[in-house]
DNA sequence: TATATTTGTGAATCATACTTCACTTCTTCA
DNA sequence: TGAAGAAGTGAAGTATGATTCACAAATATA
């Protein structure tokens, strides 16, 4: 015999791979798939295009592999704030002020992960993540219906209408980029609208009992 | 002189352009933009890609045409709706079943609208008609904040949210589709959210007021 | 009908990426 | 050091789909 990958190279390697992921999140939080081509991800991580198929099979893999990447990650996040225990209420505040404001660092990374589409491959990943996201907050959200904070509603759908509302919400600003103040002030709004939305007029009696509950039920 | 256009070829010629963006119309609503290849336009239309483009000087601009077409007919219809004189939450309520159930119809059209991205000059047009969705539930916002039917609340905000809380719960079943009964609660849980999120629980939007018990679970 | 002009055709052209591959360079180890 | 094998290169090969263009068909006047 006369080669084995020697435990340098086998690093050397292992953050090559490391850094063709990283480049190509780069290159979708700055302008969406649209900017992540092959050739593009290559010259950022200083490779050539051929050698990027060493370390994934097709593009779509590599696409597959940043996604789901980001969003356990991003859902290790979530779940940690949503384990918590103060109410089911803050919980969910906090839980989506720091999606949004983590999401408008890289507004288009955010939609990338939720929205956009490119291949079929990636699609079916998508469709995990989005799942994913809507089950982090389906768990708060159901917490806070059992405990009568929030109104009796479809968790499932509202989750949904979550996610939905601040991915509108953020790609907005993508287009008119905006100061950092105002941007927490648009992130607190979101907030405050999710959990209006999950509230509802089924808070039980407290700072706020002046209305009477809605209809709905 | 020899020739010039008769009233008769005037009118198939404007025929034909019709039937050009509704086919384009069809195909996305069909399957997102990916579908809408200038090749399967004219096939549908019954012509030759090349005559497509004696129509449009390019695909881009036809994209462009089907989505401000679509959108100002979506938002004339929103506009009656909003002009009426019920309650602002009974308006709003009503527009965001209207539009949501219209869209379950082509989900894909909804979605190609409000999300899906091509072409900086689509997008650019895209935005645009964003505005003009958000413009149109800011105005019932505005009324039901102005009589205090709903919370005070950044108008804007929500309107984004709005917008985007169907768009996400509208995607979910382009995937895993579901029956008309199934889809007609899904519109009633996607209304019901944005009400909630929009009347509020009475409590102005304060940032972070302790709302009540801690119950925990 | 003859002719000028326009509309329609569809194969060829162009553009843009992804993917492959013959070849070079680098690593490892006898 | 030198041979075996792996990693890296980037130009060529493909694939897809928009756009063009030389030509055919159709249409309107005299």
């Amino acid at each position: 015999m006369a080669y084995r990958r020697s435990p340098l190279m086998q690093e050397r390697l292992a953050d090559n791979r490391e850094r063709i992921v990283l480049a190509t999140r780069k290159l979708i939080a700055r302008g969406g798939f649209r900017e992540a081509s092959i050739a593009a991800v290559a010259q950022l991580v200083g490779l050539s295009t051929g050698a990027i198929y060493r370390y994934f099979p097709s593009k779509a893999e590599l696409f597959v592999e940043v996604l789901t990447n980001a969003v356990s990650h991003e859902c290790g996040i979530l779940n940690d704030i949503i384990a918590g225990d103060a109410t089911a209420t803050e919980r969910l505040r906090a839980a989506v002020e720091s999606f949004a404001s983590r999401a408008l660092e890289g507004p288009h990374l955010a939609y990338a992960f939720i929205a956009e589409p490119i291949d079929p491959e990636v699609d079916a990943a998508r469709i995990v993540c989005r799942r994913q996201f809507g089950a982090v907050f389906e768990k708060v959200l159901r917490a806070g219906i059992k405990s009568g904070e929030f109104a009796p509603q479809a968790a499932d759908v509202t989750a949904a209408c979550i996610v939905g509302a601040f991915t509108e919400a953020l790609i907005r600003p993508v287009t008119s980029t905006s100061t950092p103040a105002e941007a927490r002030k648009l992130v607190r709004a979101i907030a405050e609208f999710c959990v209006r939305a999950a509230v509802g007029g089924g808070a039980p009696a407290a700072t706020g009992a002046a209305r009477s509950p809605r209809k709905k039920a």
